[in-house]
DNA sequence: TTGCATGCAAACGGTTTGCAAAACC
DNA sequence: GGTTTTGCAAACCGTTTGCATGCAA
């Protein structure tokens, strides 16, 4: 399986949110100008037009979005941004952990603002749809399983993949 | 949290085999030059020498090698090998499902020979040592979210992060 | 005014590709 | 002899970096 050849993120129609037992919908809190200023203070870091730019397109876009559309979205308004400026904040506010970074394959890496929320990804490989959920069971499972090889568990990445409805209905 | 950084997966110094409740050790088999010769037919590719040391490689080389690795591997004995070769098999293997690619960060792609059981890891993040493990519970569940979703799961990728009991000890 | 932040362009590193020569059947 | 397969080198693409200029504090 090669997912940088089956996989189309550019195509992401939806982020469908899910309610169902077991899972719990991923909430997304209302960001406003004022908490991107702390969030750019709490870092030690100067408030910029661009760096707000960047914030902004990272809450008003598509949850999951490329360096490059990052860039291109800001572009459209404010013709004066640099790719570096991008890549060095989304790099720092990753590393702050205030954005989520998901690589999948060889594809270009997708930033997401980090969700008060953790929840993981389940991918078509059709159409690149994503949805997204939590499951408090496995995250139960992960825990058990990293004490019983004596680790202390940190974090961990789930992405699952498969056929959306959709796609299925369209070849069955 | 950002892996590139932290991660240093040069580093792996074993590949421990669990055995608990729960979950089962992984076991390789023994692979030989016959197998190989048949995986390459599979394909519908002709056996040479340079795709034969390739599979050696990956065979006799840590679990999880880069590509880069195999072909230093390979050049240590063989030095008429090329990068484009081992990159070009390594893809062709991938996309048979003979091997099984593993992509942290940015770093570069890790491949394995797939492995007979599928099985997920538990890295550690201060030593980098890599723990397979399996987890039937766990898939179970995963199938369950994907049918709430209608998804047709089809894979998925599972990387457990923590610190390992020797660092844990090395720290306290 | 001082040092952090930016834009530009060049460098980087892993991976892919075009092509002519070599190996295979 | 026609088709693979290979090695080389150049291209590629996402990302990072060096540096002179610009701007927040």
């Amino acid at each position: 399986m090669y997912w940088g050849d089956i996989v189309e993120l550019t195509k992401i129609p939806v982020l469908p949110k899910f309610r169902g037992s077991g899972e719990k919908g991923v909430n997304r809190e209302p960001l406003d100008e004022k908490t991107f200023k702390q969030m750019i203070r709490a870092m030690n870091l100067k408030v910029t037009e661009q760096r707000m730019a960047i914030l902004q397109a990272l809450h008003c876009g598509r949850a999951h979005v490329t360096a490059q559309e990052v860039y291109e979205l800001i572009g459209a308004k404010d013709p004066d941004i640099g790719f570096a400026t991008v890549y060095r904040f989304l790099r720092t506010l990753t590393e702050h952990s205030f954005v989520t970074e998901v690589r999948m394959g060889g594809l270009p890496a997708r930033y997401e603002l980090t969700p008060k929320a953790h929840h993981d990804h389940l991918t078509c490989i059709q159409c690149g749809k994503i949805c997204e959920f939590e499951n408090v069971e496995i995250e139960k499972l992960q825990e058990r399983v990293a004490n019983q090889f004596g680790f202390a568990l940190t974090s961990h990445v789930l992405e699952l993949y498969g056929v959306c409805s959709d796609c299925q209905r369209r070849k069955g």
